[in-house]
DNA sequence: GTACTTAAATTAAGGGCTCAAATATAACCG
DNA sequence: CGGTTATATTTGAGCCCTTAATTTAAGTAC
């Protein structure tokens, strides 16, 4: 690359001493008008730009932050988006780590955050950890700002933004109920998922509400994946002596494999079950019936983690925050009328 | 966050002077192996990282490259994990920028870059440009290490990764002819799109290879929008005396519209229309009819350009290189036999 | 005109690291 | 044992910027 002007530069060609520039850079007000515009003229002129490493080292803050996901697919795209929109707006960089669920050599972002690279992360988490992991008390222990997206279940709090799937899951089984259903399944994505947990949890606490009794009998675990659903959809219409007439699966990919299921036994989708899903996947609006689903805004998911990120950042001393978000829930023809 | 020890910290500890340490890091050999094996102990037992915020101040690298991308969509996505890969992999950070096309402010990647945060940048094109844009000519003129992702489609050669548009569309046409198709329409997305462009182009040049008369009114611009291109083959469809068997759709998206548009006119995809895609997108394998297709391996680009970028990095006089990338063709029942 | 305040700039130091040049130490040799 | 070479370490300077402390200049008041 080319060299650049720096700062000296500048302010050898204005005939002051470079901490003036400094100052007009960072609108010192003990600099007089006529400098000021003069500099900034000369700044102009020659395109300087500070340089932004020689910055952080010496105020500690590069203003990039690290957005470190499990995965890189569709789903968590929304989030990554939201967070960028936002960091661009603040002037923030973003970097993107991806650890292929790999948490071990995760550790290796602290890496990253320890070499003052960034002055904060944001942890899309996936997994539902009883004790605060390794990697994660490190982080308490250096005083990282960190974000956590996706509830993070640990006995202590620590910041984070996620959907409310209490509330969620609610939407969705009280939608059921007023069509009158009694016999209301589901099928989970599993317990070590922190999603998975909470959206069988709240299943339960759902049910309780409506004062309907759980049965063991038409809950399935399908992993989050759609074969596995569909196979557990099987067994419970086969197995179960009374089947169920609506299905609630933790997400829409299990939806569409429960669906299928249900067509091959001759029964119809919503008539005979009906099925709502999770997290309205593009896929759900073409599938025949289009799937009625919940819709957690990640987007803006996104958002209020790197807000709250950003405040952590300005004030490392603010008290933990837990901010869940409402999903919006979606009728379509898999639970119409 | 916490003080971190420095190399003064650990120079001290060792009784040596910090130059002695950085010497250790970057194995030196001018380092004996009794001082070497001492220090290093002692980095391993107080937790010591480098500052590569510092480190990237004096070595003008800070190991860290940009991706711009116009847009964050499902699209290009798996451009993003292949360059986040190999990025991993070689202990580069990635910076995630997205434009919105807005290709004016865009130019503020130049900030990003300019002020030495990032060593080169990946630029996920999309448009269209006759001439070499303000921009790229500012990065060529502050010779900052640069790949296009996507042709560049301007007359100077620029380092650049990209899909075989030429020969993936000459796949999809020959594939139609073998199945006996002889008037084969085309719905393209626009010339203003790189893609648009290249493949409405490697239409043309297909045809001709195959001896087939080009025809003006079985050929739509749809934009790559879906019920635009649903609207272009109505109008197609109604239109043309006689009409296209088979049509190439610039994206999957166009396909499936063109499919409605097929079906509502009471016509069969593909007995009487058959219709191929570009992208394989997911809903393609869950649509009825299922999409045939033509897939770049988008990944691989990413993977690619990420790959040549470093070489540059390393070496930035190194001659300009285009690489252009296979697509695969996917024969589903749109196109069956 | 002296003393004092305020404004505007300068001087000096330092952030954590690398790298070239200089020095100290040890080793070797005739 | 003086002189040369090789080895291991230190000294010194610098990357580009910020910030506190200090100086200088100008302005105000009595």
């Amino acid at each position: 690359m080319k060299k650049r002007p720096t700062i000296k530069d500048i302010a050898r060609i204005a005939g002051v001493t470079h901490p003036t520039v400094s100052r007009v850079i960072n609108n010192n007000p003990a600099i007089s008008e006529e400098t000021r515009t003069r500099i900034l003229e000369i700044i102009r002129r020659v395109n300087y730009q500070p340089n932004l490493v020689a910055r952080g080292l010496v105020r500690k803050k590069t203003r990039a932050v690290a957005l470190i996901t499990p995965v890189l697919d569709p789903h968590v795209l929304p989030i990554i988006k939201g967070v960028e929109e936002i960091c661009k707006l603040n002037n923030y960089a973003l970097m993107l780590f991806s650890t292929d669920y790999w948490v071990d050599e995760s550790l290796s972002y602290l890496q990253v955050v320890e070499n003052w690279l960034v002055d904060g992360i944001l942890i899309l988490n996936d997994v539902y950890y009883k004790d605060i992991p390794d990697n994660v008390k490190k982080l308490q222990k250096e005083e990282i700002p960190f974000v956590f997206i996706n509830k993070y279940l640990g006995t202590k709090k620590v910041n984070t933004v996620s959907v409310d799937n209490y509330d969620a899951v609610y939407q969705v089984i009280s939608h059921l109920v007023s069509l009158g259903h009694k016999r209301i399944g589901t099928i989970i994505g599993g317990l070590k998922a922190v999603d998975g947990f909470e959206r069988f949890d709240a299943y339960k606490k759902a049910l309780k509400k409506f004062k309907i009794e759980y049965d063991k009998s038409i809950v399935g675990d399908a992993g989050f994946g759609e074969n596995e659903a569909y196979e557990e959809m099987k067994r419970i219409l086969s197995a179960s002596s009374q089947r169920p007439t609506a299905m609630f699966c933790a997400n829409d990919l299990m939806a569409i494999g429960v669906i299928r299921a249900v067509q091959e036994k001759g029964l119809k989708v919503p008539k005979d079950v009906a099925v709502v899903g999770f997290d309205d996947i593009e896929t759900g609006r073409y599938f025949k019936p289009t799937l009625s689903t919940v819709k957690p805004s990640l987007e803006l998911i996104g958002d209020f983690a790197i807000n709250l990120l950003m405040k952590i950042i300005e004030d490392p001393q603010r008290p933990v925050e837990e901010i869940p978000l409402k999903a919006r829930l979606i009728i379509r023809e898999s639970s119409g009328t």
